[in-house]
DNA sequence: TTGATTTAAGACTCTTCTATCTTAAATAGA
DNA sequence: TCTATTTAAGATAGAAGAGTCTTAAATCAA
């Protein structure tokens, strides 16, 4: 996989939190948050405690707490979450995990995945938390997990629009 | 990690089978190779009985045994190694692990990773052993886990020239 | 102040990946 | 045929990722 599970469910937190933030003011309530995007409630506060101690969320315990983002949404790239949990590896690490990996000694395929890689960086740097979340709304994006009940549909896997 | 090290070791070990073969006739010992290549001999082994398996490779046992390609190494893609090994979902899975993953309903990422996603797909099938193998020649290009004694030099992760 | 609520923190379980070890089967060569 | 060599196959163990559970600490409201 490419990114962990946990900076999957850190993406789709964070925009959940900046709609919320759009809506009205204050924390968002991590349990309510575990419900609508389906994912466990305690598995999603571990991951949350890594983005609040990585400065990109501010937290407050008891009724009415929960989660905020700590800096303003535009200036919050989606590769700030991936960095804060998955580290930098996916945008630094050799394909291949050759250690040494660099330009004096690349390996066969450097130069594409080099490419690649610089593209997945920018890509995920391109993209604030803002628009994103803005962007959900616009196109009515999916963001959460499926329910139990629509686990039914398993991922679409078609081979042929690759060739 | 984007290829596991399984895949890695088989990529690895491909390319050392597609010289070996280009020097002299005969199977490859799985043996030698895993002292050159500094890959654990038995996790070696079971990674090409996957490819072996899969139709990319032919074995023989006892004295004089070991792999040798089944096709030619110009007709064999890197993403059939990859294929073999970790299966299709580096190439068909949704970035964020969604379940449903289409043009239907989208994540807010779809667009930019679909892209990506297809130029890995093509980068890995554009590369055939062949002419992988030939390059490492002409370039003196790295192809071999680094010896327990080298292992000081660590990956190179410089977050500059991404940006 | 008291109690209900909510996040923080750490221990714990379960699964998957990585790697090792043992035994069996096949082959070449003496 | 007999023996050394080499891959095949399955059991086992270790490490990391994913997910759960329990207890503690902070906060709000009555
Ligand atoms: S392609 Fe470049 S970055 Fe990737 S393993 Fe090879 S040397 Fe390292
Ligand atoms: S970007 Fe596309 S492929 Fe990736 S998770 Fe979203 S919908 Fe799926």
């Amino acid at each position: 996989m490419v990114l962990s599970k946990a900076c999957t469910y850190g993406i789709l937190a964070s925009l959940y939190v900046t709609r919320e933030a759009n809506r009205s003011k204050g924390y968002v309530s991590i349990g309510r948050m575990s419900k609508e995007l389906n994912i466990s409630f305690h598995f999603l506060t571990k991951i949350l405690q890594q983005l609040t101690s990585a400065g990109i969320l501010s937290s407050m315990k008891g009724p009415k707490g929960g989660v905020a983002l700590k800096r303003n949404p535009q200036e919050i790239s989606l590769v700030d979450i991936v960095v804060a949990i998955d580290g930098m590896g996916l945008f630094t690490d050799c394909l291949l995990g050759l250690p040494g990996c660099g330009e004096e000694k690349p390996c066969p395929v450097h130069d594409e995945w080099a490419g690649i890689r610089a593209d997945l960086f920018h890509t995920f740097r391109g993209k604030s938390l803002a628009e994103t979340a803005k962007r959900i709304d616009e196109l009515n994006l999916r963001f959460a997990l499926p329910s139990e009940s629509e686990e039914g549909g398993k991922s679409i896997r078609d081979f042929r629009n690759l060739l």
